[in-house]
DNA sequence: TGACATCGGTTGCATTTGTAACTAATTGAC
DNA sequence: GTCAATTAGTTACAAATGCAACCGATGTCA
């Protein structure tokens, strides 16, 4: 018999980690606005970065196409984001949030920063620090 | 405008180590032997602890018990795990691994531990400190 | 110009996952 | 002992996700 423990097995903690952090946060504002997690990062980067193609967001949310189109979709019905033709390339989209998406992103924002805070305050410096060379290393890129 | 980046957001940037890690692993596992991630778990799980109820594999693989359930059934159909009854409690079945599930566990292992190695290797030594703290940390208890 | 590959994005379909309801067995209050 | 409440586990149905095919627009190369 091995003495393998799945309960130390990185991807499986990370995996434990990563789900138990992100339904702590959705369970903040998902109720609330009723936006999904993807739909949730789509409004983050627009609210920061104003404006981009739906190709952007990809890159910018780590999700595909398929999931960025349809939280885009979502978004957009919610009346949260607008899409208005792009002059220079008629087979893209530019998306930005409506009066009413800016509204609710500056709602969010701050829960996410509080969210933020909280995570960080129960952890030592140390753990911090390495926590977050760890996460650059282990991500794509 | 706000300065906030979804980037140094510590649930995404969770969410993005953790599948791509789990990710990396499963490539080496999935296709060669045809287990799904629910699955690889319970299989962890019954290869070190032996035998096991469905109710103690949510505990040990933090899947609720429609997950096992489904896990279970899967390993079951592919000839690696076996129910049987528990004469204590009939309610109960007891699961282990049948001579191929532990032939699978044993040819698995070697994958999951040089995962492991390869992964800390990637590591500072106070990154993987301070990586591991913060999973204990950050996950339920 | 025209033929073809590629790109941005959406849609259809199969698979996976989550939620709730359900069955059967056991426990516990009385 | 009887019966309601709880527990182990499965199933049915809905929502979310992934994959592949697809459509129209643009780029490329002759």
């Amino acid at each position: 018999m091995s003495n393998f423990a799945l309960s130390e097995f990185l991807p499986y903690r990370l995996a434990v980690a990563a789900s138990a952090v992100s339904d702590r946060f959705a369970r903040l504002y998902s109720a609330r606005f009723g936006i999904s997690i993807p739909e949730w990062r789509v409004l983050a980067v627009l609210g920061s970065f104003g404006t981009a193609h739906a190709r952007q967001l990809t890159a910018l949310t780590t999700m595909d196409k398929v999931k960025v189109s349809r939280a885009v979709a979502g978004l957009e019905t919610a009346g949260l984001l607008k899409r208005r033709a792009d002059a220079a390339d008629a087979r893209r989209t530019l998306l930005s949030l409506t009066p009413k998406g800016a509204r609710t992103y500056a709602a969010i924002i701050p829960l996410a920063e509080a969210m933020q805070a909280a995570l960080l305050a129960e952890l030592p410096p140390d753990a911090r620090a390495g926590l977050d060379a760890a996460l650059t290393l282990l991500s794509p890129r």
